[in-house]
DNA sequence: ACATTCTTCTACAATGTGTAGAACTTGTTT
DNA sequence: AAACAAGTTCTACACATTGTAGAAGAATGT
């Protein structure tokens, strides 16, 4: 999967927490506002636009062209692209037991016990 | 975590398949005879001193000094790595609860078989 | 001291990303 | 319909990273 630089990722995150489809001028403001500690100064409109039109070619991003300012939204949920993210580092890896034994030895122990939970309802077929 | 490009990537596998330390010529030789599909023609000796270099200064490689051809060996396992990256990744996303759940959803069964166990070892204490 | 071998320095091209002005399009107002 | 405003696309540039390697310097064996 294409990577995302810094700036894409912050408007990603904006994407990802908006319910709603966002206009691009919304969408800039917002990047200031969620901006930790104050920090982002506010970015001209089309630098905005250009990140937009580069996570649409990456694909993750729609926009809408019926609605006079486009709406842009996320194609898929941070959950669903951290995950895939995940599954395609384990699939670098030669060994993806070892991998994963590694990865759950550093899990927290309520962090297991969600796993737990996840992999019995997952499987466990209904008797 | 500091990210690799392709020939950055490729010199860590055979640094991680060796089970020890190698020379910059060695893995030189490894590298090309390595090549998925006889890609990958011979590179220059000192492209890969440069790379080994860079793969030092970004903490993956540590370098034996006191040997003539210095040695060079990968810091962590692979494991260790893929590990770090996937909890990195599931690190910045918000919501880990839902990135697992999706990352559990993907997962095959016998991979989930695995987990299981690993939880299962991992956590339930001796009693 | 000299040749050989290895390492470090320096360099450059290609790519990706942040950044934004200039030019163009489209919907709106009179 | 003409002019305007708001929005979008084109074009551009600087900077960092990475693949690539020559030239120059250092270490070792004879």
């Amino acid at each position: 999967m294409a990577t995302l630089g810094d700036l894409e990722r912050s408007v990603m995150d904006v994407l990802w927490t908006s319910p709603e489809p966002l206009s691009a001028g919304d969408l800039r403001d917002r990047l200031v506002s969620s901006a930790a500690g104050a920090t982002r100064r506010q970015l001209a409109a089309t630098t905005v636009l250009t990140v937009l039109s580069r996570l649409e070619s990456k694909g993750f991003v729609s926009r809408n062209r019926m609605h006079r300012p486009h709406l842009y939204e996320a194609v898929t949920t941070r959950a669903d692209h951290t995950a895939e993210l995940m599954h395609e580092v384990l699939g670098a890896s030669q060994d993806r037991e070892a991998a994963l034994a590694r990865f759950i030895g550093q899990v927290s122990p309520s962090e297991a016990e969600t796993l737990r939970a996840l992999l019995s309802s997952t499987t466990l077929p209904a008797k």
